[in-house]
DNA sequence: CATAAACCTGCAACGTTTTGCAGGTATAGG
DNA sequence: CCTATACCTGCAAAACGTTGCAGGTTTATG
């Protein structure tokens, strides 16, 4: 199988990709829908910049989709399920470091995994 | 909160672990279970210190486990589930460069996919 | 038109990863 | 013991990724 080489390069290289804390937390902010680069900018609190500079990353590797309205960009993920599979990569980091890690992971994980904010009001079930 | 920087940083080293072609090879040969670090050698044509290099980082993030048997090491997947989990990336590799690329994406799927091929016959107790 | 806001790109400095090699340990067999 | 086999580790050179900065484009607004 020569491919097997050639596949496991390509899957390496969109690995590579998400490996960045960054882009990981962009990727999650984004698992609702669109976002432009200030707020995602402000909600990671990073410099716009570096969120420039890691979608355009992003961009090239088709994970992200770009949407101009006036002089904001608009960035969307390709894959909407990316968000929600990168979230089931939790189960397998190394826990060992503390025993606070684990809560500060089921934690994230419930940030990560809980459905749109909506406005109006939960069901009563 | 102040958990997403250290969580998104956990993950971030995970991914960068898994983000090599040998390491991705390394991990699909191991979903079956055991190998030694020689057969895994054979089998993807690297040389043995390589994969002794990967196998130390893999073991050092608790990702596989070590068994010894004589003067062989025998290593298996800590979460078997990874092989899965790391297949289902490929719906989101980009296409876009040959189409003959999705050819070798469904091969190699079907490939890694396969149910384990007969027993096999050098599995020590 | 001038200005500001929002974003993009190129570049050099810096840090991290990968690789081959040289040398080391442990076990098995004669 | 001595040798071969099977692995591991440390190290330096090369390759690669990240970051801030300086400068550029486009679009809205007074």
């Amino acid at each position: 199988m020569p491919g097997r080489l050639v596949v496991s390069r390509e899957l390496a290289d969109l690995l590579k990709l998400l490996a960045h804390p960054d882009r990981l937390r962009m990727i999650e902010d984004l698992r609702f829908g669109e976002k432009d680069v200030t707020s995602l900018a402000d909600g990671l609190d990073l410099p716009a910049t570096r969120v420039s500079q890691h979608l355009a990353l992003l961009r090239a590797h088709r994970l992200v989709e770009e949407r101009r309205a006036g002089r904001s960009h608009f960035y969307r993920l390709s894959h909407p399920h990316l968000a929600a599979w990168i979230v089931e990569a939790l189960q397998f980091v190394d826990i060992r470091n503390r025993l606070d890690e684990a809560a500060h992971i089921d934690s994230v994980r419930a940030l990560w995994t809980a459905d749109a904010p909506k406005p109006s009001p939960k069901t009563p079930h």
